[in-house]
DNA sequence: AATTCGGGGTC
DNA sequence: GACCCAGAATT
């Protein structure tokens, strides 16, 4: 597949690059520890890094520990998320961070296999953490990963639609050997796809392994097929998250009045809802834990759990 | 293997 | 206006 000899040169000129040009991201920082990674590594999970850096910084000023996020209501951790998307993240996180406050005495897990247990926590994440806050050689496989190896050394524009066995066993293959080498590796590549092979305008002038990448060596050839982009106007994803919004911004809001001031705050744009869907999503926000309902008074309300 | 799930910056 | 971003959970 690859030849030591290949892949060294491929460590040595992508890890050095990392040393020079990589960006000095807080959470990693060596006293940043294994609770900011994986608070960090949740953030990231489809959101880009300079959204998640402000919301990070407040968010481990204000808890520390796991213990700490664990003791919050959900009201305050939903608010606190802010606008970086998918708020579910924001459960999930809390429900991570009480897991290892009741079972791993506050401290987070240092394999692959137990954080893979976590809420939230995934194949990429369970890797990540792994490696990064605890130097474990474990195979890194992000999107930026994923389209520097297509590249690199398929020679193609795009990896695959999904990830594939093949994928992970050239990651594999690719990894150095000593572990703390490893695990700088993996960051390396990540960043280089994240500031040099981008997906749209690739900046093969700053690219320290541009003489030996396949893709290049194959004139470029453009995608073997159309990337479908994630409908927005319109769909649930969009009413759920204008609806958290106001709750985000009211505490609660009066079920009634939920199409009227949604379509007021303008996060629904031009998309004007029947109530088939607003009830819809108000229930899948029920069902997620992100609202709660208060029949109590003289009308029903929706709120923020907690 | 395919869907669902936010939100905003950028080209 | 389409595309992209340190994915995970569910079906």
């Amino acid at each position: 597949m690859s030849t030591p000899v290949i892949t060294a040169t491929l460590h040595r000129r992508i890890n050095g690059w990392f040393e020079s040009e990589g960006r000095a991201l807080p959470w990693r920082e060596p006293e940043c520890g294994a609770w900011g990674v994986l608070v960090s590594e949740i953030m990231l999970q489809q959101t880009p890094v300079v959204r998640v850096l402000p919301v990070w910084t407040a968010w481990m000023e204000r808890w520390p520990t796991p213990r700490d996020l664990a003791a919050e209501p959900p009201a305050e951790v939903i608010r606190a998320w802010g606008r970086l998307g998918y708020p579910r993240r924001a459960l999930r996180l809390q429900a991570a961070a009480a897991q290892i406050a009741g079972r791993h005495g506050n401290m987070v897990p240092d394999t692959a296999p137990e954080l893979l247990a976590l809420p939230g926590v995934g194949t990429y994440t369970a890797a990540a953490v792994a490696c990064f806050a605890f130097g474990r050689p474990e195979v890194v496989v992000d999107t930026n990963i994923r389209r520097v190896h297509a590249r690199l050394v398929s020679g193609r524009a795009l990896p695959e639609k999904s990830l594939t066995a093949a994928e992970m066993d050239l990651a594999r293959d690719l990894m150095p050997g000593e572990p703390d080498e490893a695990c700088r590796w993996n960051a390396s590549v990540m960043e280089l796809g994240a500031l040099i092979c981008t997906a749209r305008s690739p900046r093969c002038g700053q690219c320290p392994v541009a003489e030996v990448c396949a893709w290049r060596e194959a004139g470029m050839p453009e995608p073997h097929y159309r990337p479908t982009g994630q409908a927005w106007a319109g769909t649930d994803r969009q009413v759920r998250g204008a609806i958290m919004a106001l709750l985000r911004d009211a505490g609660r809001v009066p079920l009634g009045e939920i199409p009227e001031r949604a379509a007021a705050a303008g996060t629904l744009g031009a998309h004007r809802p029947d109530s088939a869907q607003f009830e819809r999503c108000v229930a899948g926000l029920l069902a997620d834990g992100l609202a709660s309902r208060d029949d109590e008074g003289p009308e029903p309300l929706l709120s923020l759990p907690g």
